[in-house]
DNA sequence: AATCGTACTTAGAAGCCATTAA
DNA sequence: TTAATGGCTTCTAAGTACGATT
């Protein structure tokens, strides 16, 4: 067996669609099981104190977990998780419990908050025994065989019960995420393997032998009926290979994106409705990077939309406004109910059909009502074998990040001022894929303290040029040797703390522009990582400056294989 | 052509932990 | 030594895509 580094990158591994001849694994980690509350730690209905079944208290503890979270405030939460309750209740219980506003978890949640406390306070020791116990619990079931090497899997654990919480408006927020079972878990390995024991007096609901798939156990959860798999872990070879595939995908559609962009404007002009549709919704998925927009069950999920299932009351068009034609804005909530909001003029043709669809419609009237993502891809796949709407997002990601580095990159610049030029161009790309984040809550404070640092070094500065100058006065009246030293120590002093200054200086920038951007996002799965190991290479800066551990495992294949010339 | 089921990628937040400042 | 800070890891929700079925 060989490690990580020995792997034979190939594409296409097998031809027939298998991903592996061998699987040998140990099955998942289930949660811990429930500890039921000490006897001093009650809860209160209507003031008065209850002791609650050991099913029903489990789901209170849940509760009463969150209550400093917005979420319990929150009536569909509230609704949701009463709902859910109830459903653990002896009948004793439901009929005494009639209102979750009398319900006090105080008591409960204070008991939560010292144990973490606690926890916090352990000695050194215990920690590392705890320590020492997650190793063994990660060696154990973290790793797994498939064809000849041992690698890291994803998410060996089950998630472990509680309330879910879905992203922004919810309709499910609140609901009870049941305890996953050996009896609901699905097995994947191969059959010359040791299987995977179900823990004692538990079986398996299935163990399957499916080598067409990549997933070592599945379950399905409760809140909306979907499949939940364990995988490996992205520095694995099959997550390695695919995520090459995927950059050459966008590779090949450099090459004939301009053919493609001259198609969909021509389509613009097209007789049929639905061709211009396609083509209008094809140019914003380019121009914009947005997402494809698959159709989603209304009611089941909070209400975002991607491209193609953009609506009427998505978009205002401005003929004329701040001295510009043909505007089109946008203001949707996207992936994760992230708000898209975006104000840009358009060509005319675009314009003017935008103006045709939305004609005799309502606002929640789908503004793309001739198409959908099925119908966009399989376009697509006609005009580049592989290509899907996707495709677009990590092109123009990518060559987007090629493009700024080339532009902000200038060879004179140190290597802190050459990282800020990457992180420059990481964050253009960022902000065309709309990648945000809350801003830190401490974002104010720290931008703070970094001034107060920024300060104490200007001064640390002028006192050191101060210094020198007086050295300089001093070496030039005695004229020996200890004072030109003198002055030599001087400079070199004075430099260091210019360069410490900058350093501060270019930090206290990149926190500021980055104050409501996220760069993890594209930098882990739009950007072709070879673009960013050949730019090290080319400037001589060390890779470990841009990628941390676990991404430089994650794209090992990449450092491998590109050197300077690399071109996206 | 609509619907469903499955498998996989992409996403931001929370939690954890090492480092640094006080 | 302790507390604050920030980076990294973990978690799991929420997307995309596609083949099968109706």
């Amino acid at each position: 067996m060989s490690g990580p580094l020995d792997y034979q990158w190939e594409e296409e591994r097998y031809t027939d669609g298998s991903k592996w001849r061998f699987l040998e694994h140990k099955g998942p980690v289930f949660a811990p099981p429930y500890e039921p509350l000490p006897k001093n730690v009650k809860f209160y209905y209507d003031g008065k104190p209850m002791k609650l079944s050991a099913p029903a208290e489990e789901v209170a503890t849940f509760f009463a977990k969150m209550l400093d979270h917005e979420y319990t405030t929150k009536d569909i939460f509230r609704k949701n998780f009463y709902k859910d309750w109830r459903k653990e209740m002896t009948s004793e219980e439901k009929s005494k419990i009639s209102d979750l506003n009398k319900c006090d978890f105080t008591e409960m949640s204070d008991y939560f908050k010292a144990q973490s406390e606690a926890r916090k306070q352990m000695t050194k020791e215990e920690k590392q025994k705890i320590r020492e116990e997650n190793e063994r619990t990660l060696q154990e079931y973290g790793f797994c065989v498939m064809d000849n090497h041992k690698e890291r899997i994803g998410n060996f654990r089950i998630e472990p019960p509680g309330l879910f919480r879905g992203r922004g408006d919810h309709p499910k927020m609140g609901m009870l995420k049941r305890r996953i079972r050996p009896e609901d878990i699905i097995i994947n390995c191969s059959k010359d393997s040791k299987h995977p024991k179900p823990p004692p007096g538990t079986k398996w609901k299935e163990v399957r032998h499916d080598n067409k798939v990549t997933w070592l156990v599945s379950w399905t959860e409760n809140i909306q009926g979907s499949i939940k798999y364990i995988m490996l872990n992205p520095s694995s070879r099959i997550k390695g290979e695919k995520d090459w595939q995927k950059y050459e995908t966008a590779r090949r559609l450099k090459k004939c994106v301009d053919r493609i962009r001259t198609q969909y404007r021509d389509d613009w002009k097209s007789k049929e409705m639905r061709i211009r549709q396609r083509a209008v919704a094809l140019y914003f998925i380019d121009k914009l990077a947005l997402r494809a927009g698959n159709e989603k069950e209304e009611g089941e999920t909070a209400d975002t939309v991607g491209c193609c299932s953009l609506r009427v009351e998505h978009i205002k068009l401005y003929p004329e406004i701040d001295g510009q034609e043909f505007v089109v804005e946008f203001d949707f909530l996207g992936k994760d109910s992230i708000r898209y909001y975006n104000k840009i003029p358009v060509e005319k043709r675009v314009f003017k059909n935008l103006q045709l669809f939305l004609e005799n419609k309502q606002p929640e009237d789908d503004l793309f009502d001739r198409l959908n993502t099925s119908i966009l891809n399989k376009h697509l796949q006609e005009l580049m074998d592989g290509l899907t709407a996707k495709v677009f997002r990590t092109y123009n990601a990518s060559i987007t990040l090629q493009q700024q580095l080339k532009e902000l990159t200038t060879p004179e610049e140190n290597i802190p001022a050459k990282i800020l030029s990457y992180n420059r161009a990481n964050r253009a790309v960022a902000i065309l894929c709309n990648h945000q984040r809350a801003p830190p809550k401490t974002f104010e404070k720290s931008m703070q303290n970094l001034q107060t640092k920024i300060d104490a070094k200007k001064d640390q500065l002028s006192d050191a040029r101060r210094e020198l100058k007086s050295a300089k006065a001093d070496a030039k009246m005695r004229k020996d040797e200890k004072t030109k030293k003198a002055v030599d120590t001087k400079k070199k002093a004075v430099q260091r703390i210019e360069e410490q200054l900058m350093k501060l200086e270019v930090q206290a920038t990149d926190r500021e522009e980055n104050k409501q951007i996220a760069l993890g996002t594209s930098k882990l799965n739009y950007l072709d990582p070879r673009i960013s190991v050949a730019w090290c290479k080319k400037w001589d800066v060390s890779i470990e400056k841009i990628y941390n551990k676990t991404q430089r495992e994650k794209f090992a294949w990449a450092i491998d294989m590109a050197d300077e010339d690399f071109e996206f």
